[in-house]
DNA sequence: ATATTTAATTTCGGATCCAATATTCTCAGA
DNA sequence: TCTGAGAATATTGGATCCGAAATTAAATAT
């Protein structure tokens, strides 16, 4: 687990935080717009280090900006979706084949030992760790490939969508489909199958696009 | 060419021109520390406009941060060029793809216009619009595939080597090069022929590699 | 009642100021 | 001459304040 021992170094880093789990609660919902004068009063900051946090976002994409109307939550729609999910595609592929290349046997370790916290976190029922912990699974092998850009891209695609894979793992059997897949992918990586590792990664994948259907067809009624 | 009317709407926009001039030129060196209140002060601004610029550019990659030790100018190693041409490879095939599904014969147009700017400002020995007009060409098929976030990767990436490109120009040859090189992108976006759009492209990436290495095995010495 | 103009309010963008941290410089001691 | 402690300086991060633009509300005319 991250253990968050004392407040982050700066400010920005603190509002930085704070806005990104706001934004994956829901807290700030999508389309909504951000008052800085509010919003800073809220978390006890001025608004600057909170401005320099949304460029933050905007780059990222979490957030759109038009100057002098300020900054508002994006919204994704399944197209949108749909790019994300192509675009990881394609670099968790690139990315994938690197770490084979590169992987030691401690990337392995830290692999199960993250897959192990992901379903410890799944059984216990807490959403939010199972989220990070997965992710530490994923990205140890995104890692692995030794590419700084190529992870910041992938970065910025698993935050765009990070609300509705917690959506995903909320259904017990898709944890379980998780967990399942996460053992084919470790699998692949200790035989270091390429060819076998991007098509359990394209199959792991697969499962969460439906959720965001289902999600975004519930939400239009 | 692009002309530059009026001012930016925002100080932070004339800010974030202002500082990529100052990168692609040079006149902020590779390695070389921020120092925001010389900056603000040479620019006639104050610091906060600043660094709302910074922060997009650390994002972009183009500055790298650390707290309370301000802002440098990013380095880019042999390494860091693979990978991003690397990435540029794999995300521009999509892109080349995606297009030519969706291109249109104004589209075409555009791309032609673009290249015969390329090949009026090479003659004229103006690398600066030379640049500008490429980029329009490279971009005008990237924006025909029209996933935002691919474009914005693509961008990145693109303006992470804009300096090594504009070196590339500089000599005639290559500016001989690139013609021919954009008349056979140009072609194979006509025959709606993606296997030979994609090779043409990787064809033309080529190039600027070398350039790289010689300038950088200049620089060590 | 609706549309349009005008006034009031909100919100943003930027400048200035101050505190906290980093860096540089000075000088004593080994 | 080199090293380390401490002071002086430089630089960043954040708060507050103000002007400008955008939004909302009110008022007038159609």
């Amino acid at each position: 687990m991250d253990i968050e021992a004392r407040p982050p170094q700066t400010t920005q880093q603190y509002v930085l935080d704070q806005l990104r789990r706001a934004i994956l609660t829901g807290k700030l919902a999508p389309g909504a717009p951000i008052r800085q004068d509010a919003l800073a009063e809220q978390l006890g900051v001025s608004r600057v280090p909170l401005r320099e946090a949304l460029k933050i976002l905007e780059g990222e994409g979490q957030v759109t900006y038009r100057p002098r109307r300020g900054y508002v939550v994006a919204e994704l729609a399944l197209e949108d979706f749909l790019e994300v999910y192509r675009l990881r595609r394609i670099l968790e592929e690139e990315a994938a084949r690197q770490a084979l290349d590169k992987i030691t046997d401690a990337d392995v370790t830290r692999l199960e030992e993250a897959h192990a916290d992901v379903v410890n976190a799944g059984q216990a029922g807490d959403i939010t760790a199972m989220a990070a912990a997965n992710r530490r699974f994923h990205f140890t092998l995104i890692d692995a490939a030794g590419m700084p850009r190529l992870r910041r891209f992938l970065s910025i695609l698993w935050d765009a969508t990070d609300v509705y894979r917690s959506l995903y793992y909320s259904e017990e059997t898709n944890r379980d489909r998780v967990d399942h897949e996460h053992h084919g992918i470790i699998e692949a990586v200790r035989a270091r199958d390429a060819d076998e590792l991007v098509r359990r990664l394209d199959e792991h994948r697969a499962g969460t696009v439906s959720t965001f259907r289902d999600f975004t067809a519930k939400r239009e009624t």
